[in-house]
DNA sequence: CTTAACTCTGTACTGTGTACGAAGTAGAGG
DNA sequence: CCTCTACTTCGTACACAGTACAGAGTTAAG
């Protein structure tokens, strides 16, 4: 069964986590020789978040890999909440710079399969929220690449931000589908199929469960079930839903440009 | 500073968890009286998610709030996990039965208000993952519920799924926004305007940072920000977000509709 | 009345973030 | 060169989590 919980972190005085993601230096350092770099760090906590989950990356579990007592990261990185922070905006420079020169259609689905790549890259992405925490030089390079997308298109500016907050708030929502049901074979060790087959018996066992009272929902489902298989679901998904999206927007656009002139 | 994780849950055998969600009553009872039902426990567990997050549904907690020793809870619950599950249908249960005579555009939107209306009453639910927990009868209904508003409107069953979980999945993402920036604020103690003024001149300070860099960001961010405050942002995407995905289910029923005669 | 199933509880184990204070290092000022 | 002091590093300790385990008390079945 499922079941997932999100902690809490903190909010605080920005300044210093703002510092640490620009890289600003600080004062001239007197002591001893740092063994590592706060890059180091946040290296080493990607590392561990990409072979596993977010819950992998504990301050202590990132002091073994880096060969240091864990106290001492408090040196690099506040708390383990900026850390999280900082790889953010580490794997959001990852994301390749979109071909200026493609239309809006094109722009918009090579930032949403982009950030669909990234996402399958590091899927504790979506388990860490982001908001007030894109700060960092990458997460507003990502914002200007995609208003650059919808740039002269017809819609002013409040609509561009609305536009490409809902593409990229699409690929999310369907890539942590995508990536929760995929975490959720390997850590059961139960295919979906086979997952099914255990809870199928059970489920019919249970008469106020009886496909009679919910009729379009055993239809549909086993419709879906079947046309592809579950873990490839959330990919037509969010096929589906960018199509449908692109579409919206060209409505808006034509109803816009109609109403000019 | 903003950074959220989650926490991993154990799969296992769906048998239990199926049979607590369906109320199940098991064999007969031999020993003491239970002081509680299950019941009791899944409501307590409510209670104390909504006034503060999914966090402070700890077993000692719940236990607590209900007169009795952490370890006894496991009599009614096998474990945290499948509390959660339980939690999840319950609040299920409170979503309204559309109205059957409305058309499918005002189907859909009855159905993404009366969700982003959950959302925020159980703002918990945005911080549990549903992947194949969704086997109790009420989350059973809600699919069902949700199915009946796009049924024959010329879709066929994968395209159903499909639009309803769009539709659904949009709701979930705007909703998890709205309520993160809610519960930032709440835990910050700092609204984002003051969050802002104090962030402003940090960054103001770092060069690379400055707005030459990123004009877009700058333009587009200071116009949607005055545009609405930004704890009323996600709402405004949520209504942009409906209408054009609305539209473009429409566009898409045109093309059927067209093709075939 | 005996027995066995069931509920309830106290204790204990592992693992978390991080506060605190001590120890050691190395550049700055004399 | 010596001293001072900022700085890094570390060991210990605390509060809190989920839950395994074993024992004590309770009640229905035989």
């Amino acid at each position: 069964m499922s079941g997932v919980s999100t902690e809490e972190n903190g909010g605080g005085d920005p300044r210093r986590a703002i510092e640490l993601l620009w890289g600003v230096p600080g004062p001239p350092r007197r002591g001893p020789k740092p063994k590592l770099t706060t890059a180091d760090v946040v290296e080493a906590a990607v590392t561990l978040a990409d072979a596993d989950t977010i819950d992998a990356v504990t301050i202590r579990r990132v002091a073994e890999q880096l060969g240091v007592s864990p106290m001492s990261l408090y040196t690099y990185v506040p708390g383990r909440a900026e850390l999280l922070d900082l790889m953010i905006d580490h794997a959001h420079g990852e994301l390749p710079v979109p071909d200026p020169g493609l239309g809006w259609r094109d722009a918009l689905t090579a930032i949403a399969d982009d950030l669909w790549a990234l996402f399958h890259r590091h899927p504790w992405l979506l388990q860490v929220t982001t908001t007030r925490s894109a700060l960092g030089p990458h997460s507003f390079a990502k914002y200007e690449h995609e208003l650059r997308a919808v740039e002269g298109i017809g819609l002013d500016d409040v609509e561009m931000d609305a536009a490409v907050t809902l593409v990229t708030g699409l690929v999310r929502g369907t890539a942590r589908s995508s990536l929760d049901a995929a975490r959720l074979v390997r850590t059961s060790g139960l295919t979906d199929a086979q997952w099914w087959e255990r809870a199928a018996p059970v489920l019919a066992g249970i008469p106020a469960a009886a496909a009679a009272h919910y009729p379009l929902a055993s239809r549909v489902g086993q419709a879906a079930g079947e046309a592809h298989n579950a873990a490839e679901d959330p990919a037509y998904i969010f096929r589906f839903g960018l199509a449908r999206v692109l579409d919206g927007i060209e409505t808006l656009i034509t109803a816009r440009s109609e109403r000019r002139g």
